[in-house]
DNA sequence: ATGGTGGCCACGCCA
């Protein structure tokens, strides 16, 4: 079994390059970020061609999650009880067993900003919800962009990026707090090469030289941390014309 | 050099 997330930054846009994707790389379920359209607008039909059914949250011009998988998502949930927001940024169905959170982190725009001060509400927001989610889902997947590099090896240029949006310790101690949940950051289960990244600027050629962030996780429950077997960063997708500035990352499964 | 690229949408906002 594979899960999978991706911010595809417009998913109208960006179809073609999910659906030759979810054709190589056979995700059982994927959680989509950024998929800038309303439910009217989302590609249900060309999804279920693919062999994959869909749930959306989705919004005009911002934000906009979604959910595929091979198997139908049971109890769709498109908010956080705990903290009410306006902006499409989470979208929760269970499959197979397994409860899948696909979030979009705000982003903060920069450390101080009234963006920045929405964005550490809403991670605490999310932390309540996580909390909630794992007491009734043993089997609990967040899969997202969360808009954090968790550390320093997490960027390409620490004296670049530490203390700034992204990167700053609030931000970071957020993304501490939802591991304190009991959820493993699946990707440092595993080894990989330094500069291992999610998301490039499409500014001064960053894919080209890996100028990239790590802010793309998937976490996972103890049972799931305990049956994963490999986590990978697909980077056929970025090489593509007209790409989304974020890669896939793809967590496996035994079962 | 406070730029730059891209999506949405039609100008400025957001990332």
């Amino acid at each position: 079994m594979k899960i999978a997330s991706w911010n595809v930054n417009s998913l109208r846009v960006r179809l073609p390059h999910l659906l030759d994707w979810l054709k190589a790389a056979e995700p059982d379920v994927v959680g989509i970020q950024e998929t800038k359209c309303v439910d009217e607008q989302f590609p249900f039909a060309e999804l279920e061609a693919a062999g994959y059914f869909a749930a959306h949250n989705g919004q005009k011009t911002y934000n906009g999650v979604a959910l595929l998988s091979r198997q139908p998502l049971v109890d769709v949930c498109r908010d956080m009880e705990c903290f009410a927001d306006e902006q499409r940024r989470v979208i929760a169905a269970t499959v197979g067993g397994v409860r899948v959170v696909n979030v979009y982190v705000v982003n903060g725009q920069a450390v101080g900003s009234e963006k920045y001060e929405y964005k550490l509400r809403w991670l605490a927001g999310l932390r309540q919800y996580l909390e909630a989610e794992l007491q009734k889902y043993p089997k609990l997947a967040v899969t997202g962009d969360y808009n954090i590099a968790p550390a320093p090896e997490d960027t390409h240029d620490p004296a670049v990026w530490e203390g700034g949006i992204l990167c700053s310790e609030p931000e970071r101690a957020a993304f501490r707090a939802l591991l304190d949940l009991g959820l493993k950051d699946s990707f440092r289960l595993f080894d990989h090469p330094p500069g291992t990244f999610t998301w490039w600027d499409y500014r001064q050629a960053g894919f080209r030289r890996n100028l990239g962030l790590r802010i793309d996780h998937v976490l996972l429950s103890e049972p799931l941390a305990a049956a994963c077997t490999g986590v990978q960063v697909h980077l056929e997708p970025r090489r593509l014309e007209r790409p989304s500035d974020h890669a896939p990352v793809v967590s496996e499964f035994t079962v």
